[in-house]
RNA sequence: GCGGUCGUAGCUCAGUUGGUUAGAGCACUGGUUUGUGGUGCCGGGGGUCGUGGGUUCGAGCCCCAUCGUCCGCCCCA
């Protein structure tokens, strides 16, 4: 074998045990707010048929998509001129798989493919990785989890209300303090794009308001005009975009601007049956904010959309999700609708990284370390170590062949509380030395007294 | 796809206007009365200076290319 430079791919990570036990606390922490809202675990494949994947996050998402070479003599099979032929032409015939891009698109595929086995409303979780060939920086990773809660088969807004108290509940158990969760509705985006009288450009519309808190107002307004806006349109939706006030004063402005919009009306309708459940819940530590300008990239939501900025940093948004009338249709399967939010599990670790709210306790596993001095010793110790772990006590043997001083700095390094020191002395007396590694004290103790000790630590 | 930044030991970096055998701290390793860590003391190993060209008597330092990093833009978690 060659030897090869070790590293690993652009934009991927390796994870070492002190960060596993604190990506396993975020997991850990969502999993028990969603088990405790009535979503069950659901898994699917690293890789997707590239056809269920394609043309479902736009053209850019498209070139984004991470696609898997076919095996086997692939070349074989086309005829074409390889000089010459396209590669999206060549891709198309050599490529028939692709890495997930997000967990929403295989869910609906999930939900045609086993719909016969579901009871609606299905509500599920799913915590796996998902790949995007983009340009890594802060924040921003070409493998990364995504935590995702959904449900389908409910038009019911409760579900939106009932998300927006699981992305509190979660975040205030990571520690989170401060907090915006912002909601939008895409109706009422498209009431907008309805009373300027250019409904087709609802999709340019919202690309231009997503940027609104990047390039300011003007930034908009020259984006807008570029894409066929009139200056009379802009004048119309300056109001609307610098609205202020609370939630409910902007929703009655709103009211009036949208009063001949029917589709806008009912966006503003449901923003507020949201808001009125929510009423009943109590939040903890998220604010709450109407924010127009909130779009979202993806093209398949249809009514309320969520996204939720930390305030306590400078971070892209950790979470977002919304409500999706038509997911499962472009697997054939009709009226069915979707609600759903996502976590950004490793933007929320960089988060809770840099405001260091990790406890420092969630790696140490091992309790006691048994050192030995001698083979006779080690034989000795077998049945000490294989009693204290009979009790549930973490327990690890340092095999002999290593002098003392090793082993403790073995101990030492991995954090252990405890060593048992094993010698011709203690196996004549049966007392076996035990040090404590942090007071640096030391006891001649039974196995029963010890093991008495470690319990109660 | 576009713009900027950086690339010297396992890690964090220093390296003076280009001038002999490229340095520090940490880490690793050996010793310090061989049954004891974390704190002391003494010693040791380890670098084709990202890679490939070029300029020069001479390049870690200058020029070009290339790869990679980090940070912005687009888009997004």
């Amino acid at each position: 074998m060659a030897n090869v430079k070790a590293t690993i791919p652009k934009g991927t990570r390796d994870f070492n045990p002190q960060q596993m036990g604190q990506r396993n606390f975020i997991f850990d922490t969502l999993k028990k707010v969603f088990k405790k809202y009535g979503y069950q675990e659901i898994q699917t494949p690293a890789m997707e048929s590239l056809d269920t994947l394609t043309g479902k996050y736009g053209d850019e998402g498209d070139q984004l998509m991470f696609k898997v070479l076919n095996n086997g003599d692939y070349l074989s099979k086309i005829d074409a001129n390889l000089t010459t032929i396209k590669s999206q032409t060549l891709t198309s015939k050599i490529t028939e798989k692709a890495l997930r891009y997000d967990l929403t698109v295989p869910f609906a595929r999930y939900v045609v493919m086993h719909q016969t086995e579901i009871s609606l409303p299905f509500k599920r979780y799913q915590i796996q990785p998902v790949w995007r060939a983009d340009r890594p920086q802060r924040g921003r990773y070409r493998e990364f989890y995504q935590c995702d809660v959904d449900v389908v088969g409910s038009n019911s807004l409760l579900n939106e209300a009932e998300f927006i108290a699981i992305y509190d509940e979660a975040l205030s158990n990571l520690g989170l303090r401060n907090f915006t969760i912002k909601i939008n509705n895409r109706k009422i985006l498209t009431g907008i794009a309805e009373i300027l009288g250019k409904p087709e450009a609802i999709v340019s519309l919202t690309v231009a308001l997503d940027k609104l808190d990047k390039i300011g107002f003007e930034g908009v307004q020259t984006e807008l005009l570029s894409k066929g806006f009139t200056p009379a349109n802009i004048q119309q939706l300056k109001p609307l975009i610098l609205l202020t006030g609370t939630n409910t004063e902007k929703l009655e402005s709103l009211k009036l601007i949208l009063a001949t919009s029917p589709t806008g009306l009912q966006g503003i309708n449901e923003i507020y049956t949201v808001l009125n459940y929510l009423a009943s819940f109590t939040l903890q530590h998220a604010t709450i904010e109407l924010d127009l300008s909130l779009a979202r990239g993806l093209h398949y939501y249809t009514g309320c959309i969520f996204e939720v900025k930390t305030n306590q940093a400078t971070m892209g948004s950790i979470g977002g999700g919304g409500r999706y009338d038509n997911l499962t249709g472009m697997f054939g399967l009709q009226g069915l609708t979707g609600v759903g939010i996502s976590f950004g599990a490793d933007r929320i670790y960089d988060v809770l990284e840099e405001l260091n709210l990790f406890t420092t306790n969630s790696q140490q596993i091992t309790q006691v370390l048994i050192c030995v001095l001698g083979k006779d010793e080690e034989t000795y110790s077998l049945s000490v170590l294989n009693q204290l772990r009979r009790k549930n006590i973490a327990a690890e043997l340092y095999p002999f062949g290593t002098k003392i001083k090793k082993q403790m700095q073995y101990a030492n390094d991995k954090h252990i509380a405890y060593a048992i020191i094993v010698g011709s002395q203690e196996m004549k007396t049966g007392k076996l030395t035990f040090k404590n590694m942090l007071t640096g004290q030391q006891q001649s103790l039974e196995i029963a007294e010890i093991e008495k000790q470690l319990k109660t630590t």
